[in-house]
RNA sequence: CGGGGUGUGGCCUAGUUGGCUUAGGGCGUCUGGUUUGGGACCAGAAGAUCCUGGGUUCGAAUCCCAGCACCCCGACCA
């Protein structure tokens, strides 16, 4: 990509009001912009890092046997009533359509999903299924806040399990688990992020949800060190030591829930009559989970704990671009026809370059905005490195500059 | 929803004990020129419902009332 074709600029100034390091960095850098509390537009910057995301958890959840799906955002009032949900549900958008019809706006897809399985499950052998959708969600939160991680309008992956019974549930339960893991894992947030006990779903004792250490976020848990397992204030009055080995030292911690899953039972099945035929020929409830997950509240969080005073420091695997690669002004021709030359066979071998190819933009500014972006590697083209048929290479999250030959680049 | 803060060209802001403001500056934008290894410089130009509505006054960005928006704290978060 060229960066002589963007249309989005970096700014210099920080906007104001904005105090959530995500808010600020990502808008500053030209990756989203705000268009009210809690609902942002993706510029091609933020939308390919969002879409980067979104695609390690499509990969997951196809890895343990998910299958992705679209399902409407409007959903018709009667659906939402079949649960109690229309007037429970404190957070649903509710809008009138014509003809006196009424919708809630998707907030969670329990009341689509159950009534569509009721068409295709009705043996014990059409069970287990996990279909999934990563799709806007819609919260009326009284209060948006910390740029991407609340926000009024926000994506989610929301798998749903279908089971025959609660053995099977609780095992598919604890592949989702690690499924997740393995996801932030390689957003890089793994090591800071804690399965965490908090207030159980409408059927079992405690949900799970999957907490990341940062000051950014808005929830306190207690962690237990030893088992990596964490219990959400919300359950600490009730559950005081961890719940896996008893441990009462538990140290406090600031959060943001980047996960959270439910062992839902028969909570949606009952409602909607989604049942089965077992093995004897007798009709039983199917047995559900779900299993929610934001890519844009975790590009939130993201930021928030990968950047510096100069802007934001992606991890490789969801960077915009992997390269940065900087042409540095000259009035000798050959500088601009290496340039051009470099970008086209990287490009051609599959790198992601991104190439400041602009005229007329300082050489401190070029610098100051591939900062700001962060791309995990920059390379700079001049005259003076090639001089030594060099290019310079560095990496954004430290210091050091290094000279490669040309012929030598590898990605 | 309770409390606090903020609201001035696209962005950051000065001005806010009413008059010296035909609202000043910086960034960005446009024109011309000089530059090019850390947001470079010179000259010129365009661009403003001073959040909105009402009120007080000879006179309001500035005072009063009402509302709206954004940010923060809290509450809330199947």
């Amino acid at each position: 990509m060229r960066q002589s074709k963007f249309f989005t600029k970096a700014v210099k100034e920080l906007p104001k009001d904005e105090t959530s390091f995500n808010a600020k960095e990502l808008i500053r850098a030209g990756f989203v912009d705000k268009v009210a509390a809690g609902i942002y537009s993706f510029l091609p910057l933020g939308l390919k890092v969002h879409e980067k995301i979104c695609q390690i958890v499509r990969e997951e959840m196809d890895a343990i046997g998910g299958q992705e799906i679209s399902m409407p955002t409007l959903i018709p009032k009667e659906s939402w009533e079949t649960t109690g949900r229309w007037k429970s549900f404190d957070v649903l958008f509710r809008l009138a359509g014509a003809d006196k019809k009424e919708y809630g706006l998707g907030a969670t897809h329990e009341e689509v999903i159950t009534p569509l399985m009721k068409k295709f499950i009705s043996s014990y052998k059409d069970l287990p299924a996990a279909p999934y959708q990563i799709k806007t969600k819609f919260r009326n939160e009284l209060r948006a806040k910390a740029g991407l991680i609340r926000g009024r309008e926000f994506s989610m992956k929301d798998m749903y399990s279908f089971h025959k019974d609660q053995k099977d549930l609780d095992d598919f339960y604890e592949v989702a688990i690690e499924a997740y893991f393995k996801i932030y894992k390689r957003l890089g947030l793994e090591k800071i992020t804690y399965l965490t006990y908090a207030s159980g779903g409408s059927f079992s004792k405690y949900s799970h949800e999957f907490q990341t250490l940062t000051e950014a976020g808005e929830d306190i848990i207690y962690i237990c060190e030893k088992c990596r397992v964490a219990i959400n204030k919300e359950i600490i009055s009730e559950q005081k030591s961890c719940p896996k080995c008893g441990n009462k030292n538990l140290i406090e911690k600031k959060a943001v829930e980047v996960g959270n899953i439910f062992k839902l039972g028969n909570r949606f099945s009952k409602p909607f009559g989604l049942v089965y035929m077992d093995e004897k020929g007798e009709k039983q409830d199917v047995v559900m989970g779900c299993y929610g997950i934001g890519p844009s509240r975790l590009m939130g969080t993201i930021v928030e704990m990968n950047h510096d005073e100069r802007g934001i420091v992606w991890p490789e695997e969801i960077a915009p671009f992997k390269v940065h690669f900087i042409e540095m002004k000259s009035k000798e021709a050959k500088v601009r026809q290496e340039a051009e030359k470099l970008y086209n066979d990287l490009t051609k071998k599959g790198v992601e370059v991104l190439y400041d190819d602009r005229e007329n933009v300082s050489a401190g500014e070029k610098f100051a905005e591939a900062d700001l972006i962060g791309c995990p590697y920059r390379l700079v083209i001049s005259e003076k490195t090639l001089a030594e048929n060099c290019v310079e290479l560095k990496k954004r999250s430290d210091k050091e500059l290094k000279m490669v030959k040309i012929s030598e680049i590898k990605f």
